[in-house]
DNA sequence: CGCGCTATGTGCGATAACGCACATGCGATC
DNA sequence: GATCGCATGTGCGTTATCGCACATAGCGCG
C-alpha cells in the first residue's frame, strides 16, 4: 500500500533526502480530504501532520461572534501542523480543507521524533515555517490595505498555485469566510472579473481564464508571498506538474 | 562589562540554562535602542540578534505606496532576529524601535550556533517563535474585523505589557504609522479614552490612568495573544517586575 | 418535468474610515 | 517672553464595506 505513495506529490516530502524518506514511508498514510473537514480545532490536539497532495487547507480563525478570517494557505508545497514541532502542541486557529482533494498524514509523533533528530528535516520544515510566517504577516498588512477586489485576486491566485487545473470548486460564499468579507462583496468582485473576461462561473464552479490579467489586477501582497515561497523551499516553482504517477504493483 | 549584565531583564534570557548562559554571556553586548532606530529593513542580513529589556521593537511591513502595518511587537518577552535560525537569513518586514529604551544583543552566528546544537536553547527560541505567529496571526483577523478603537487599546494594552511603566513615549502620528491607519483616526480614538478617563496624554506622552478599563474596551485580540504568550512562555506572567538589579563590582 | 434548495444578483440606507484642509495650542528655543 | 515647530483637534465630502431584504436563476432529485 505504502509502495502507491508517491512522496513527489508533496514538495516538503519530495525534499527529504533518501534516508529520511525511507524512514517515513512505512508510516505515510493516503487520506481523502473532502471540503470542509476540519484537520483540528482552535486547541485542539493534532494526532497527525498533514501533507496536501491535491487538496488545499486553510488555517484560519474563528472569533467568538463567529466572523472569521483565513490567516494562510497550505496546499501541496506544505504541511499541516507546525504547533507539534514548533513545541506548542496546539494553535489557536483552524485547519480546513478548502478544496477537496487528496493528502497524505503522518502520526504526530513520528513528526516530532524526525525533527528531533535535528538534521535536514528540521531544517526543512523551519524553512517551510518561515515561508508560512511570511504569508501570514502580508496576510494582516493586506487585510488592512487592500480592496476587496485585489484581495480576491490574490486568493485565487494563491490557490491557483496549489491546484493542477485552472477550475476551483468553491462557492463565493466560503471564499466570503476565507477572505472574512460580506458575500456581496465577494459577488460583486467577482461579477467585475467575470465582466472583464477573466473568470467564468457558476454554481460553486469558478474557472480561470485569464491568469496574467488576475495578476494584473491583484496587490503586491501576492508576489511578496510566491517569492518568498520560493526562495525558503527547495524546489524553486511552486506549481509542479508531476510526470505521470509511477504505477506500483 | 558582561559582568554587568543582568539577562533576568529579558525573559528568553532569563529561561537560558545556566550552562548556556555562560557560554552566551561573554558574547552578550548591551545596547541602547533609541527610539526610531532600524534593526533590520526588508531583506537586509541580520548581523546580531537582540534582546529588548527596556525597549519595544515593532516588527512592520512597508508596502510599495508607503503606507504601513505592524505585524507583531517585541519587548522584554522575547527576540527580535527568528529568520536567523528559522534558516530563512532574512524577511520582508522591517524591525524599528518603537519605544526607546535598553536591549542585549549577540553576534547572529552564535545565536545559529547554540540553536543548532539542538537542545533547550532551540526548544525555547521555537516556542517563542510560535508566540510570534500568534500575535501575526491574530493581528491579520484584528485588523479585518475590529474597529479602530478597539485595536488602538489592544496595542496600548500590548504596548504596557511590555513596558515597567504606565507611560509610553509615542506620538499619536507614530501610532497611526504602526496601526496603518490615519493620524486623525487614532486622535478620535484616544481622545474617546481620553474623555472616559482612561488615558491622559499631551504631546507624545500617553499615560493609562485606568488599564481595567481599556481592557474592556479591546476586543479579544488582546486577550487570545496574552495568554497564548502565557502558555508557551517559561515565565508565566509576562510584565515581570525585576528586584533591584544586582550591582556587580 | 416541475419542485425546491442553494448560489448568485441587486438595491437600499447606515457606518467607519479615508483624504484633505486648516485651526489650535503646547513647549522648547533663542 | 515671543516665536516657531510639531502634536493635536476639527470639519466635511468621499468611498468602501456592511447589514439586511429580497429577486433571480441553475441544477439535482423525485
Amino acid at each position: 500500500m505504502a509502495s502507491q505513495i508517491d512522496h513527489r506529490e508533496n514538495l516538503l516530502l519530495a525534499a527529504l533526502p533518501h534516508s529520511e524518506w525511507q524512514r517515513w514511508m512505512p508510516q505515510i498514510e493516503a487520506v481523502d480530504l473532502p471540503l470542509g473537514l476540519v484537520l483540528y480545532e482552535s486547541g485542539g490536539t493534532l494526532s497527525h501532520v498533514y501533507f496536501p497532495t491535491t487538496a488545499i487547507v486553510s488555517l484560519l480563525y474563528v472569533m467568538e461572534n463567529g466572523a472569521s478570517a483565513e490567516i494562510a494557505v497550505v496546499g501541496n508545497e506544505g504541511l499541516v501542523g507546525i504547533s507539534l514541532f514548533m513545541g506548542g502542541e496546539t494553535t489557536p486557529s483552524r485547519a480546513v480543507v478548502q478544496s477537496a482533494g487528496k493528502g497524505l498524514r503522518i502520526r504526530a509523533q513520528v513528526v516530532k521524533d524526525e525533527f528531533n533528530r535535528a538534521g535536514e528535516v528540521l531544517h526543512l520544515l523551519l524553512r517551510y515555517t518561515q515561508a508560512l510566517i511570511t504569508q501570514m504577516a502580508q496576510t494582516a498588512v493586506c487585510n488592512r490595505h487592500h480592496s476587496l477586489d485585489q484581495q480576491l485576486c490574490r486568493w485565487l491566485l494563491l490557490s491557483l498555485d496549489r491546484l493542477q487545473a485552472s477550475e476551483l470548486i468553491m462557492t463565493q460564499e466560503l471564499i466570503a469566510n476565507m477572505l472574512g468579507v460580506r458575500r456581496e462583496g465577494v459577488t460583486e468582485a467577482a461579477l467585475k472579473l467575470q465582466q472583464h473576461g477573466l473568470i467564468r462561473y457558476s454554481r460553486g464552479r469558478i474557472t480561470v481564464l485569464d491568469r496574467d490579467g488576475i495578476e494584473k489586477r491583484t496587490c503586491e501582497c501576492y508576489e511578496v508571498v510566491k517569492k518568498e515561497y520560493e526562495r525558503l523551499l527547495p524546489v524553486g516553482v511552486l506549481p509542479v506538474r508531476l510526470p505521470p504517477v509511477v504505477p506500483a504493483a
